[in-house]
DNA sequence: TGTACATCAGTGAACGCGCGTTCACTGATGTAC
DNA sequence: TGTACATCAGTGAACGCGCGTTCACTGATGTAC
């Protein structure tokens, strides 16, 4: 006999089920407050009592979402396991393996993704509560040159040159206390490279040009080298 | 006393510039034929005499956007003038100019950018007549590497290497006899870093990290480096 | 130049649809004494 | 342990809305002879 809590955690979690089940098929703009209700077999008017607004429903589904990615590029990152930890080449193997695991995410929930980098949901102003879980591929990214910076290991002539004005804003934002500017320049620069690449494949702008899974290896490599990844 | 025909060409004309405003308050999956109806001042089944459903009114938008935008950044190469023509850094120069001119189309016409790069328009297949227009400004940067190349003037040795399989089957694609898959494949990358930058600013991914304008300036310039301009 | 007919733009009503949200309600689950 | 009351999940009807598209129509513009 489940407790009255229980079943509402059931519920609640069912409902998410079948909005992102709903995600599945349909574009973020189409989801709809009734069809999630209909599919978990709800009258539409008893989602109120778990979601204020669809617009909260929403923002639950966005930070499910960034948080299913950031999952599934750590655990690239951990299926690594002693190959991500030591030996040469281990910091461009994790590189590598948040960008692979970051498109093998993408290309399964095209429409969670469009969810997160595609147009925002119109007269939906993302909360504070997305803003964690948002960064949390660009931390992953930053950690791995972080990492390879305080060994030593970081190769900062191949970093690309930045206007000092960039970098002094740049280093502002405190975001890394070991990293100079310009470094963290360039990782922003492969965040925005990554994500331009996923987007352009999710959303077919690369038809007809390089093949994907090829491309993003190349892209892998290119920015890896960028940030200065030995 | 307007003909006919120059009468059907002004009301086309019309809807087209009050769906195109309707994009500056409303994403593209809100734009409504009867909103765009009243705003020209007809009745809503009127407009099926113009367009034959919201898919050609969407598609004709689309490559209208496409045009402006590849429009903006011709405009920009061709407002540097001399200095884009001779000198050193003439390359560059075009290149920089061809990325601020996106930016400040993008930036300018945030709705319109979400139409072309943004999620797709669910149940919108994209037809053949957006191909062309939609890669304008791919093909722009491609021209200045070209043109550097065809002078002798790429420094081949700044381009990243790819991978044989990725040379070949972007050689495959017949895109430009003159430059080798690896310049090539470096186009597209930068081609998708433009637009993953662009679409981060748009799109609000930025907030908290770098300044875009000085943003822009600093991957412009990278980018220009990996493709090999002098 | 005038007439007869065809073409076409625009009207207004209607169809059928799905949406988000509110509200008064019923009945079951929990809590306090 | 039993009773009285409070809390809460879910119902079903309703509100008001805007949408894309179809259709028979009117009246004006064009064309052919």
């Amino acid at each position: 006999m489940p407790t009255r809590a229980e079943n509402r955690d059931d519920v609640t979690a069912r409902i998410l089920a079948a909005a992102r089940a709903q995600l599945g098929s349909v574009g973020p703009q189409q989801l709809s407050l009734r069809g999630v209700a209909r599919d978990v077999g709800l009258v539409s008017s008893a989602v109120y009592r778990y979601f204020g607004s669809r617009d909260e429903l929403l923002t639950a589904l966005i930070v499910e979402a960034y948080d299913a990615l950031g999952d599934a590029t750590q655990a690239a990152e951990v299926a690594l396991g002693r190959a991500g930890r030591v030996g040469t080449g281990r910091y461009r193997r994790r590189w590598h393996a948040i960008c692979e695991g970051a498109r093998t995410w993408a290309v399964a929930h095209p429409h969670e993704y469009a969810l997160l980098y595609g147009t925002p949901v119109p007269g939906y102003a993302a909360p504070q509560a997305t803003v964690g879980p948002g960064v949390r591929v660009g931390l992953q990214l930053l950690q791995v040159v972080h990492e390879a910076a305080e060994q030593g290991a970081l190769r900062r002539d191949a970093v690309p040159p930045a206007a000092p004005a960039l970098r002094r804003q740049v280093e502002g934002l405190g975001l890394d206390p070991v990293l100079d500017g310009g470094t963290q320049a360039a990782v922003f620069m492969a965040w925005a490279q990554l994500f331009g690449t996923l987007s352009f494949e999710v959303f077919g702008q690369l038809h007809g040009g390089p093949d994907p899974e090829l491309f993003i290896d190349h892209v892998a490599g290119s920015t890896a080298d960028r940030v200065g990844l030995p």
